[in-house]
DNA sequence: TTGCGCAAAGTTATCGATAACATAATGCTG
DNA sequence: CAGCATTATGTTATCGATAACTTTGCGCAA
């Protein structure tokens, strides 16, 4: 592009936009008649489509999204709200719901609350104020009196992600994780282990971890074990945190052997002081960490973790969502299957 | 929510939409009252800014972005078209985009192009559709003609992301690909190795990968040294490429005493076949990654890697949009600074 | 020939807001 | 108290499309 082609484009004097309206003036038929060999509705006769196109063609036509969905009351924008871009398990549950929708001819709207249910609401207002045809918002937090009366107010779906133990809105994709929770404690216990801990960050913000955590307490409780459970809620859960908080951990409780994490990097980063401390895995302590996310395979290290299907998750949602926009009959909800894969840091019996 | 509520909403008998004209005849005004109050413009008496305020509020009035934005010709949606979302590099980008323009009242589009030029196309098109006040595209990929058209055609300033070599667009947020080439080679050249090899995928269609490679390869045949690539089209630029990679690289070419990696995935998958196959690192042989992510700092290994400052880049190219869409003068691009990180897989001098 | 049905186009109203201009009420100056 | 700026509000046109209906023309059966 020469310097003067982008001057003209920056100090915007952009070039104009062309209109139906010019598409039909130099096709020589109406607005509408376009309109309609464009979406290829109605009856035109073939010359005439091809007269059009011809022109939209020449003219570089390109429609106006704004237009189309304001007049018509039919968006294709699909809203998605999630904790976190950067963390790579809500990201990939995204991925998914791009992978259904996108060869639809949808676009989506991202949205980031940082766990903070002030910030959902204020987004939850943003996207709704663009019609969206759908909502998918993440499961695993605490919803506003704000966010609430706002989605009271929607006129579209609204799709729970990420968590299926509780189901509000119109439909929840997610695991249990009450579930998750119990797999692990069957795991430890089919162990023989004893002394077990949790180690986790956050967890007032995220209710889906808190369900795991509640799940992993009260069956080994029923057990008889106590379970030790060590957490900030200042703290990122990320794998410094996790090696700050297992590094107190077992300077408060020596005896601890087994520890569950309330994520993968967490857990990678337990391990770390593990190592350092010259503790080994499995022999002398377990670890278990949850999403089975690609950290989980380091290189010597092989986590035992909980493997989530995140992208399909993603999938059922954007799915489930086409599926009311049709208005078609459906469940309330998908539960994703968990699985517990056996790493070399817990002892394979 | 009830079921009977659930049911309403599910099948489209949504709550009909408050419109400015709803609050308007409330509040006993015009609608034009109405739009001056909510915006905060114009002279507005404070009695009837209060009358206005507390009927909006009443009908539980949301805005209808699409229309204001049609009519007042000026968006607040930015369009952002990265190759992955869940290739947490991109996704850390697309953070820093996020954190500048949301305080902001803007709107993020995403799209994923996945390294497909055509895909990158249909995407532009799509976003340029809804009047974005701005377009961020990936500048590491090759551009098809279509949407060299389309962009010609634009009329909101085109930022490109994540390269900075080439200057396209109004203006470019990313790092030097060729320098960190080079620092690589110094690396390896200032510790004695002179048997390196590259690792990498997918280079055919990332072409910042392939400036990195080729400055790499440049600066070591400067010296006199002839650098080694094993590279597929095929496979994904991920830790099992790396390893896969790694062990045809070793049984090739066993004399290898340095690798560096297209990223730092696959630099953990080539140490994990290295660790396997018994060669020490760094003493037998030394591995580069590139990135700087949270990979890099695994159980055991610190990965050699080079850090991009992938949130910082989100940034610059959100506050030029910002500058630009002020047509405040500014510069062509930002250079990010690059950082070789000293890990354990490389040897300290 | 009448008239019905269908294909192929066009007309009008509308979507929900904002820009630009117009008007009415108020205050202040000389 | 005229004259004019200022404040407060309303009117009209418009953004770029689509929905719903209307019109035109033609073929063909009764």
């Amino acid at each position: 592009m020469s310097i003067e082609e982008r001057e003209k484009i920056v100090a915007s004097e952009r070039p104009k936009t062309v209109t139906l309206a010019e598409v039909a003036a130099k096709a020589g038929v109406s607005k509408m008649t376009v309109s309609k060999v464009l979406r290829e509705v109605g009856n035109i006769s073939e010359e005439t489509r091809q007269r059009v196109r011809q022109a939209a063609h020449e003219l570089g036509y390109l429609p106006n999204s704004l237009a189309g969905t304001l007049s018509s009351r039919r968006s294709r924008i699909v809203a998605v709200i999630i904790p976190s871009i950067s963390d790579i398990v809500y990201a990939e549950v995204l991925s998914g719901v791009n992978a259904i929708l996108r060869p639809r001819g949808f676009q989506t709207f991202i949205g980031e609350s940082q766990f903070d249910p002030s910030v959902e609401a204020d987004l939850i207002r943003a996207m709704l104020s663009f019609q969206p045809a759908g909502l998918l918002l993440n499961g695993g937090m605490a919803r506003s009196g704000d966010a609430e009366a706002l989605l009271a107010r929607r006129n579209c779906p609204a799709i729970q992600l990420w968590d299926c133990d509780r189901h509000a809105l119109d439909f929840s994709a997610g695991p249990s994780h009450e579930s998750a929770g119990r797999l692990v404690a069957k795991h430890f216990l089919d162990r023989g282990l004893r002394r077990i801990a949790y180690v986790g960050a956050e967890l007032d913000k995220d209710l889906s971890a808190r369900r795991r955590h509640l799940a992993l307490k009260s069956s080994l409780a029923a057990a008889g074990i106590d379970l030790v459970s060590m957490t900030c809620e200042d703290r990122p859960r990320q794998a410094a945190t996790g090696r700050f908080l297992t590094e107190q951990l077992m300077r408060m409780h020596p005896e601890i052997d087994g520890i569950h994490f309330l994520n993968d990097a967490m857990a990678l980063g337990g391990l770390s002081y593990l190592h350092q401390a010259g503790l080994p895995v499995p022999e002398r302590i377990s670890a278990v960490g949850f999403n089975g996310t690609s950290l989980a395979n380091a290189v010597r290290t092989r986590l035992t973790t909980i493997d989530v299907p995140r992208t399909e998750i993603g999938e059922k949602a954007a799915q489930a969502l086409l599926q009311m926009t049709e208005a078609q009959p459906m469940p309330d909800f998908w539960q994703a299957r968990l699985e517990l894969v056996q790493g070399n840091t817990t002892l394979a019996i």
